[in-house]
DNA sequence: TACCTCCGTCTAGGTTTTGTCTAGACTGTA
DNA sequence: TACAGTCTAGACAAAACCTAGACGGAGGTA
């Protein structure tokens, strides 16, 4: 059908949070992928490159050794046509339940898609590219202030039911905040649904947190990470002497788009990079 | 008729926050647009033209280099704003009607279709590859003789309803046949729509047309390309001596599975590749 | 202790890609 | 006629990527 447009290895690594020479060792040693190259050389990636990357990460985070990891993802590729196609299927029939502002209809999708899907492949693959989407058309004048809305609140309405006790338990804590002025929570409920099924305690103060009351909190509850998230850069760059500050609290992790290389070094914090899921699975890793 | 105002590129560049230098340069090396000219040459801009730009824009900051996003922001164009959650879905439904023999939604189906996508993208993206998904079910048990009639019947109507009228008008002319006892006439004719939308005029002899009448009419009438299409080897083998006395008689081209290099190398015929709306539209290009 | 493999990481030196710029000529409009 | 706007062709430099190979820590073995 319509030809997936292809990652460079700079964006392949941005996204899945393994480093370029890693990825192009794992081509040398085990084969793991034969990317197409540009007529200059450049390795352009297909989406089912990045598919089988994650199926390596999730093989080495087993505990497999890389060259085994690295072969049961080439052999495995038995794929799913079938799924793939259902999967296509029932994220339209969400969408344009969204769109419509049709809640029964979306949430019978949203059932149908947490029943066949993991949770993880439905908010990497089918939530979050939704709302991007969405995102798109609103700024290009083709979907309206209150269809964005009304989708982020089911959204979000769904995402607090998958987050339920998740306080709870004996595992490490986070605490998540969205930074100063920073409105867009969903990513980051996300990335704590997934840190939360990987056995953490979550603390989420969601949308629009000031730094100073972190750096309280952080204080006196010793949490093992603090992530900070943002869509923008200059939602944090005013903030430099307060992360750092933060940053000498508790470990901090900055995150969304609006997290740089730079400001997490000056900082001293950790930079996540990737889609909130695979960032969360990442942390995990560490 | 209303004109819509067009940009020159000093305008569209401040609209769209992108340097007059890299519209020039997208233009240039990826062919991202094709903006009309004025009397003197100056570029003059459709509000199309901006949609795809700011489609090109959304794409690179989701990480794509230039090339990329500007062969998606074409490609994605060329099928649909709603992209392949929309093509998934109505493809979907036609496939359900077709294999259920309710002619009423299939003609709907095929309506909402070709009202969203082009001609073309229909032909290639949905129709053949159903046709080909159809033809392997029935070898496997899974799909009976009569679905099979049933939907090539149907897409058979809509082919030579979109092919009405091909044989009049002022370009070079094509004859179509089908091999000798080769019945598959579909892809055949959607070459033919593909071919006839690109100005040419067709003369369609259909399946199971014998070789010396191709000779005899080529004699004749004289036409600019005379295509034979078969999908198995073995149809055109046995015919080498007819057919290399038929490229000596006018212009012929090989096509369909059934259609190698050595045989068109053998009678002196270009080989047509790849899918048939693929093919007729690299005919075109020479 | 010495040596081995495995594997993430890094370096050096070169190439490709892409945004930017220049020079000199032409266009459109007041 | 003046002048801001635009044209083409080509050059340039920064960012991104390439290959080949080396490095070193972890863990195993003799």
């Amino acid at each position: 059908m319509i030809e997936p447009p292809l990652l460079r290895i700079g964006e392949l690594s941005r996204r899945l949070g393994v480093s370029e020479h890693v990825l192009r060792a794992w081509e040398r040693r085990y084969g793991l992928l034969q990317p197409v190259r540009s007529a200059g050389g450049f390795r352009l990636y297909s989406e089912a490159d990045l598919q089988r990357i994650r199926r390596m990460q999730a093989l080495l985070s087993d505990g497999l050794s890389a060259a085994e990891a690295a072969r049961a993802a080439i052999n495995e590729e038995a794929s799913a046509p079938a799924v793939l196609v259902g999967l296509a299927a029932e994220a339209t029939t969400l969408a344009r339940a969204l769109d419509g502002y049709d809640e029964p209809a979306a949430q019978a999708a949203l059932d149908r898609l947490f029943g066949t899907l993991t949770v993880e492949s439905v908010l990497r693959d089918v939530l979050l590219p939704y709302l991007h989407e969405l995102g798109e058309r609103w700024r290009s004048g083709a979907a309206s202030v209150a269809q964005e809305h009304f989708a982020s609140n089911v959204i979000r309405g769904r995402l607090a039911g998958l987050g339920r006790g998740w306080g709870h338990g004996q595992g490490p804590r986070a605490v998540l905040a969205c930074a100063p002025d920073e409105q867009h929570d969903i990513p980051l409920l996300a990335f704590g649904v997934v840190l939360n099924r990987h056995g953490w305690r979550i603390d989420y103060l969601g949308a629009n947190t000031p730094i100073d009351d972190l750096v309280r909190l952080a204080g006196t509850t010793h949490p093992d990470l603090v992530v900070v998230s943002a869509t923008q850069p200059q939602r944090l760059a005013p903030l430099t002497a307060q992360l750092t500050r933060l940053a000498g609290t508790a470990p901090l992790a900055l995150a969304g788009p609006g997290a740089t290389t730079e400001l997490a070094d000056t900082v001293g914090a950790r930079l996540l990079t990737g889609d909130p899921v695979t960032a969360a699975q990442n942390v995990k890793a560490r």
